[in-house]
DNA sequence: CTTCCTGTGTTCGATATCGTACATACCACT
DNA sequence: AGTGGTATGTACGATATCGAACACAGGAAG
């Protein structure tokens, strides 16, 4: 909890989300009046499913699941998202709502956008209309993956691929998540979650820990990955303009 | 040959595609000029993962299967479109092309467009613009639940889902495909689709014949089906403009 | 220190799923 | 009729997955 001083505050920059930081400085100026700085907290809920949501985010340093809930309580990531991308795509979409659930996974800061300033700014056609758009595309792969992945491939694979997409959005090599969270998170039971641990720990590749997870060799655990991160990440990059640097501001 | 006596050729109409048919006949006029009648055989591959796209597709009567294929073949359906969407959102959303594979699952005919007039025409940013999004966020609940489902239901669960979404946009209560065929969409084994065929026969719900399914009791394929399939058709049913009554013109 | 409580991790047995192998029906063509 | 190809149905064993009950830690309150 070294958060206290938190000198992070005044600095964080617009430009540390990708999409903002591909605007031009017209684009980004103009904006600059509706950006408003927030923290997210672990576990907070940005939108809940059907809502209709009231702003959109672009995640700073901080990590965004988009889970779909069942009526009788099991749930299913769909996608996670981080600097690279934004929470809110229905709303520009048309639906203003959409069936998932948008769940902070990691703490940190976004910039929001009243959901009228970016419903406008889309229909104005701009660089942040194409922005959107293309990373829309991109979630829509990481969809179809997740799809594709929860037919084929096994909890151990996908424990793997899930790890990878988290830590790709991360500073560090640790995911600071309990069982029970990685469980919903995947859809699985805390025992399923324990058990795939168990045996990524064994094979070395790991380290769990009383709800927090490092990882000790990634070349391994992408090794042991399916397939689909590879391809998500390469579609990502393919469509995504490059994301600033995260940290340290001088 | 000559097509002299298919009546059917000369008598389809734009209109006989939900989105087509809601555009406002000025709209209507000015594509007519680029709307190519075609049709689409069973098992036709409208493109294929990666590729890029030369036309997008508005499905009349025909149904279209969007499929993801594994590097080791395996594959998953992602989604189905009939005559209330259209194939090829990638061409709009920037990304030219996506991960997945569009393949004829009933013959019939669409329309097409060739892929700069649609780019066009989304660029204008009118009203087929605007049901371009809408039928996009229809897409991505219909692949939300496709991940959620995988993830959570039974084999029969799932057949039983992917029955009623296909009777839906077909005008009778016949299924036309192999068992084969029906194991590639839902990503099975020809052994796993017997078993799940056969146990629904038993019970009486449906007719399984050499390639043939009929749903017998529509009602009781719906109770066993899970949540996936009501939510999706009721939330399609928000987004989209109905589609026109697909049969006998005067 | 004890008790409760919440969150966490483990064990065991039931069931669903999947790989392999083999048997059968139908159709088209020679 | 005979032959090959495609579609289908069945059986068995190996795993993976999942439900239910049990076991353990640590913090808060008494």
């Amino acid at each position: 909890m070294t958060m206290n001083h938190v000198p992070a505050r005044a600095q964080r920059l617009p430009h540390e989300n990708a999409l903002l930081a591909a605007l031009s400085s017209a684009d980004c100026e103009r904006l600059s009046h509706d950006l408003e700085l927030v923290p997210l907290a672990l576990g907070q809920v940005l939108y809940e499913s059907g809502e209709t949501m009231s702003h959109a985010y672009f995640p700073l340093d901080c990590v965004v699941s988009l889970l779909y809930v069942m009526k009788n309580g099991e749930s299913a990531e769909i996608a996670v998202v981080g600097n690279e991308g934004v929470i809110g795509l229905a709303l520009f979409m048309g639906g203003e709502s959409t069936m998932s659930r948008a769940i902070v996974q990691n703490a940190g800061y976004a910039y929001r956008l009243k959901a009228q300033v970016l419903k406008d700014e889309f229909q104005a056609g701009g660089a942040l209309a194409r922005l959107l758009l293309m990373f829309a595309s991109a979630l829509i792969t990481q969809m179809v993956q997740t799809a594709a992945c929860n037919r084929h491939h096994s909890i151990d694979q996908q424990l793997c691929r899930w790890m990878l997409l988290s830590l790709d959005r991360l500073p560090s090599e640790r995911i600071n998540m309990t069982g029970q969270l990685v469980g919903n998170m995947l859809g699985l039971d805390l025992k399923e979650v324990s058990l795939a641990t168990g045996v990524l720990e064994k094979a070395g590749l790991i380290h769990y820990d009383n709800g927090e997870i490092t990882v000790l060799n990634r070349a391994a655990v992408e090794e042991r990955s399916c397939e689909c991160y590879g391809v998500v990440k390469k579609e990502s990059d393919r469509l995504l303009p490059r994301a600033e640097p995260v940290h340290q501001a001088v």
